[in-house]
DNA sequence: CGAGTTTTGACAACCGATTGCCAAAATGTG
DNA sequence: CACATTTTGGCAATCGGTTGTCAAAACTCG
């Protein structure tokens, strides 16, 4: 029952072994393999059947050499422990294995150091970056990307193609909410100050709440964590908001916590609204409330424009920005304004 | 401000460029490199100067091909969806990143066949492979495991090192917990067929039940998926049983939606244990009572055991098998026997 | 059937590093 | 100062593919 390889037991079959079990020269079983039409259909069935017999796995680090493209994508996000990065994770996965690339996983733990240095060492060790939420400035990527196809989510830069959610439509609809229910102190509970994604709400925001003539406060930043919920939490309550727009799902959550902690009610005494949605949010007490972002398609989206820009010709991908629309879902951590508050 | 590289200014440098810059072999840039003692120190520096200079950053594919390590070990999940492969992730990603090897991230959609061809193609582009969860059978991975360096993740095959997270012994005492509850009818809900972890578990629960005199059916199987929660609420609640020992959370807080929706509450009229301990397991409603797992521990542990077999006398670590313990973690899911139902 | 055209496949250089081998240089010794 | 010993560093082969070049083979057609 043993395959009669006739090369060392062990070691994966190369191209020449192949080349040598069907007599032909190395260079042959290269074309036969890579270019077809090359090579008499004869040989190349033979040449394929040998390949089979050996169960030849052409080597990607030897074919990576010769050709320069690795057929790798590197995914960087922030932090891999915010569920929110699950999802751009899974959106790239299964783009890029749909397309016979190789996913590789970096965490760059929220440091633009560990970023800078990640991309240099990536540059010949895969063929394009996307970078979630970078934290880089301006300049330093933009260096990058043109030594390195590039492709950024939730952080536009111009001559980077960039896939950004377009959350701040969706917090403005949030706002409206609010105001709908009454609310006239309104909080929105920023992210780092880093991030931009929580720099483009806040314009959004304040800009919306000065057309509205509503009152909407600035609190924090605060670290996109649980944890950071509760010290949240206490700033809103401490505010005299009656409402909060929050930068996100994970921040939101804790805060439910925090609030429960403290005897206030959710929506009762205090409205909340999250970002994101993610896992999670449709379970917790009371559900929240919070702006849709689908994440995985973003995830999907910046694959395509990357694989794009790698291989020119490869499929009609002229955009270079992508706007992905978002949704305000209303779940139960949302309600009129408390009486005794007007 | 532009720095004399005196190579093609785009190009990344390459050994052979810093020997040029500083007058040597491009063999004795590689031995200052990696073994300097072998290089004197005046020339070593000089190399080094240069080296930064120019920005060098050997190149990965080049050193894999020579050398024949890829300095990559791969993980694969079987769902990428499921929270708890992300608590792995986590822990492989940290310490993966700290002994300076990159990460592959693939997800084998719980089919045996990816998996299988995965591992095939695997073979020369990773160092290593850590399979959580693993689909294929017992005798194709021990195959696969004399080709490649592998460490499973709950799954324990002779021959093969592995990490299993102890939850039958927490699930035993999920049992006694229910037990001292007063519930006498009581429902393991299981995971796939497929799946390892809820053999073992159904084995060491079903033992323990005969033990006490305990009546534990079981119900499924289930995907481990939150939407299947529904279908085993449904299932639950026909079976009589007051109290349910759930194969993991995804599925116990779909249950928990799903009774709630019937108006059937928790733990008034059934208690509810999950498993994992996963991200949101303490903010649903009701806090689930879950059998805890270190999971991203089992993550780092099954990286040393990797790069402790990829690297002989890399460190101390001649284990081959690590059990990591878990316990119950009681919230409120849990509660006494309805009284109507002795 | 031979000249002209196309197809086919072998050879060899190359991608960027590693490493065994050996000669030149530096050092030590008598 | 000559000789033995140790360092140091260069040459060249190698890893497993890709690809430009070109001769041989197969084909077309008059």
């Amino acid at each position: 029952m043993t395959v009669p390889t006739g090369v060392s037991p062990d070691r994966p079959a190369t191209i020449h072994d192949v080349a040598a079990l069907c007599g032909v020269a190395a260079s042959t079983v290269s074309r036969a393999l890579s270019m077809p039409e090359r090579v008499n259909f004869r040989t190349r069935a033979r040449i394929e059947a040998a390949a089979a017999q050996l169960n030849y796995v052409p080597n990607a680090q030897a074919k990576a050499l010769s050709s320069g493209r690795t057929k790798a994508v590197a995914v960087l996000v922030a932090d891999i422990t915010n569920p929110f990065f699950f999802d751009i994770i899974r959106g790239t996965q299964l783009q890029l294995k749909a397309a016979g690339y190789t996913q590789l996983l970096v965490d760059t733990e929220e440091s633009d150091e560990v970023e800078a240095i990640t991309l240099e060492q990536l540059r010949q060790t895969a063929d394009g970056v996307i970078l979630t939420a970078p934290r880089l400035g301006d300049e330093a990527l933009a260096r990058a990307a043109d030594k390195l196809p590039l492709v950024t989510i939730n952080r536009d830069i111009p001559g980077i193609p960039s896939v950004v959610l377009d959350t701040p439509t969706a917090t403005n609809q949030a706002l409206d909410h609010l105001l709908s229910l009454g609310h006239e102190r309104i909080a929105f509970i920023a992210g780092p100050d880093g991030s931009s994604s929580s720099q483009r709400r806040w314009a959004a925001l304040s800009a919306a709440a000065q057309d509205r003539g509503a009152d909407v406060t600035r609190l924090g930043p605060f670290a996109p964590r649980t944890y950071s919920g509760a010290a949240a939490a206490d700033a809103a309550v401490h505010s005299g908001a009656t409402a909060c727009i929050v930068f996100n799902d994970l921040i939101a959550i804790g805060m439910l916590q925090r609030l429960r902690e403290r005897g206030v009610r959710v929506p009762t005494d205090m409205s909340i609204v999250g970002c994101d949605d993610i896992f999670g949010a449709d379970f917790c007490s009371p559900p929240l409330t919070t702006v849709t972002a689908p994440v995985e398609q973003a995830g999907r989206v910046a694959v395509t424009m990357l694989l794009g820009k790698i291989n020119p010709g490869y499929g009609v991908s002229p955009r270079r920005h992508s706007v992905v629309p978002t949704h305000l879902t209303i779940r139960a951590s949302t309600g009129p304004v408390p009486a005794d508050r007007p």
